[in-house]
RNA sequence: GGACUCGUGGCCGAGUGGCUAGGCAGAGGUCUGCAAAACCUUGUACGGCGGUUCGAAUCCGUUCGAGUCCUCCA
């Protein structure tokens, strides 16, 4: 698709932009992957599962894309640690397990669940902990251009002396005055030059059980390091698209575009993208809020804010109805909405190929693809291209009841609407279709099925409304229609 | 306090200077032994107050409210 022009917002300029790769057709995108220190939750599932859909749709436009998305497994700091402390050696020190051995369990999980919400692999996944001796080689380049300073073993940037030839804050709309300003006086500040300055380095203290040598201590690489050092390994000194949650642009984001132009003296990225937060009563869901539900209780409807349980679909349904830069509000009501509005989607999808070709088509189904790539190409606009796909899911209705006509042409560009966008780009699956499938029960109900039907011929009601509700006491719902009884597992 | 974002019908959530978003719920209907489901039809919303305009929910100002960030947490 040569034609098709994917407008992107940009967060660094505030304006949807056109994407155009560097290097076409290669395309580098990089997201900042998960903290391995406990289960993913429904926020986590935002940043992974918007940039799922942009990794499928420039593959599916063509180009060929790495897709980098890191774990991070060291180099984090307690939000109330009493002095910053590693957050995966704390939690390793209460639960008497090695680190690693943490990070391992959480990472295992972290794919579970991605696996569940049909979350597509990143190209490479690397963590932290394997380019320790990236990271310092990338603090020495920035020390040799005069951005960094050590003091006491940690090494420190320099962001007065940055700003002075760039822009810190040219991400996030701050500048140092402000900053100079507004910055609080926490402990442990003493080595630096000034408060907002940022570790590049920091000496290990002696509860830190993850640690590295390097030429200044015994220590750990600073908290937004590993994208800097990782980003430049995978996709060079610059790329396409970095994208993550719009919590992250300040610092993280903000320090990483410092230290790669302290670095290399470029920004190192082309296109940044941020998705919004899912919020729960109308507040951020985090971690240090404990207003989180992970998503094995979405799954499994174990949490005291659930109502009941959500499939992954449904998730991944509920959060795509949403344009990636607004705030998302969890509810009951909305995932309960999410679950019904993709059960009707997907039973129409089903009926397609029962549908009955005409000569001649009443409906232009090509209309309805250009729709489906506009949305896309509007900044990644999936709820409106899930309102596409509803007037796709009233044509099928119509045409199934005989209202509006199709021919062969138009029926395989519907399957190719289907299979493209509801599938291949929303990465949407219809579990509807693959529930069914077991033979040994396809013929036990069809056998039951039949019996019920004679003794509704026979006007025997009674026998044909206890089958009904016995087999509805375990979730097999019998529907009569007009061309005769279907059923299906609830 | 500062930076930024947002405020849309019962709920979720798009959009935008004049033209139906969509979904869920509700209402009416079709179908039907009954039920359920399915399908069809249906709502006239844009925080308050000013202003610009032939016309604003959409632009400007102001006000109220909410949120995110402002930390050595990604």
């Amino acid at each position: 698709m040569e034609t098709n022009q994917l407008y992107l917002y940009n967060s660094i300029t505030g304006k949807k932009e056109l994407f155009e790769p560097i290097n076409n057709p290669y395309v580098g995108m990089y997201v900042c992957g998960p903290t391995v220190y406990g289960d993913a939750h429904l926020g986590h599932a935002r940043p992974a599962i918007t940039f799922d859909v942009l990794f499928r749709y420039l593959k599916h436009v063509g180009y060929k894309v790495r897709y980098v998305r890191n774990i991070t497994d060291v180099g984090h700091l307690e939000n109330d640690a009493d002095s910053g402390e590693d957050k995966i050696a704390k939690k390793a020190r209460l639960e008497q397990l090695e680190p690693m051995e943490i990070v391992q369990y959480y990472t295992d999980r972290y794919h579970a669940n991605m696996q569940d919400l049909n979350v597509l692999s990143p190209s490479i996944e690397p963590k932290a902990s394997g380019h320790i001796i990236e990271q310092i080689e990338f603090i020495e380049r920035i020390i040799k251009n005069g951005y960094g300073y050590v003091e006491n073993g940690s090494v420190y940037f320099d962001v007065l002396k940055y700003n002075e030839k760039h822009n810190y804050g040219i991400l996030s709309g701050r500048n140092i005055d402000e900053l100079i300003n507004n910055t609080r006086t926490l402990e442990g500040q003493e080595e630096k030059k000034n408060s907002f300055d940022f570790a590049l380095w920091k000496k290990a203290q002696p509860q830190h059980i993850m640690r590295w040598n390097s030429p200044w201590s015994v220590g750990f690489p600073g908290w937004h390091l590993e994208c800097s050092a990782m980003g430049e390994k995978y996709l060079g000194e610059v790329f396409d698209i970095h994208g993550g949650g719009m919590d992250l642009k300040f610092p993280h984001h903000e320090c990483e575009i410092a230290q790669s132009v302290a670095a290399n003296n470029k920004h190192a990225v082309k296109h940044w993208v941020h998705n919004n937060l899912i919020t729960i009563n109308g507040q951020k869901m985090s971690k240090s809020l404990n207003n989180f539900i992970t998503l094995d209780e979405v799954f499994s409807g174990k949490n005291a804010l659930l109502n009941q349980a959500y499939s992954p679909m449904t998730v991944r349904f509920f959060i795509l109805q949403a344009h990636y830069g607004g705030t998302l509000d969890f509810s009951n009501e909305a995932l309960l909405a999410a679950e019904k509005a993709m059960a009707r989607m997907c039973k129409a999808f089903d009926v397609i190929d029962k549908l009955v070709i005409s000569n001649t088509s009443s409906i232009d189904f090509n209309s309805y693809k250009k729709r489906c790539y506009d949305a896309l190409n509007d900044d990644l606009n999936t709820p409106i291209l899930l309102a596409v796909l509803f007037d796709v899911v009233k044509s099928i209705n119509l045409i199934k009841e005989g209202k509006e006509t199709i021919d062969a042409v138009n029926l395989s560009v519907l399957k190719e609407i289907v299979s493209g966008f509801f599938n291949e780009i929303l990465g949407l699956i219809n579990q509807s279709s693959v529930s069914t499938k077991s033979n040994s029960i396809d013929t036990l109900m069809e056998v039951i099925l039949e019996l019920r039907k004679n003794a509704k011929t026979n006007k025997d009601y009674a026998t044909a409304d206890y089958i009904r509700n016995k087999l509805s006491e375990v979730n097999i719902k019998i529907n009569d229609t007009k061309d005769g009884a279907n059923w299906f597992i609830e």
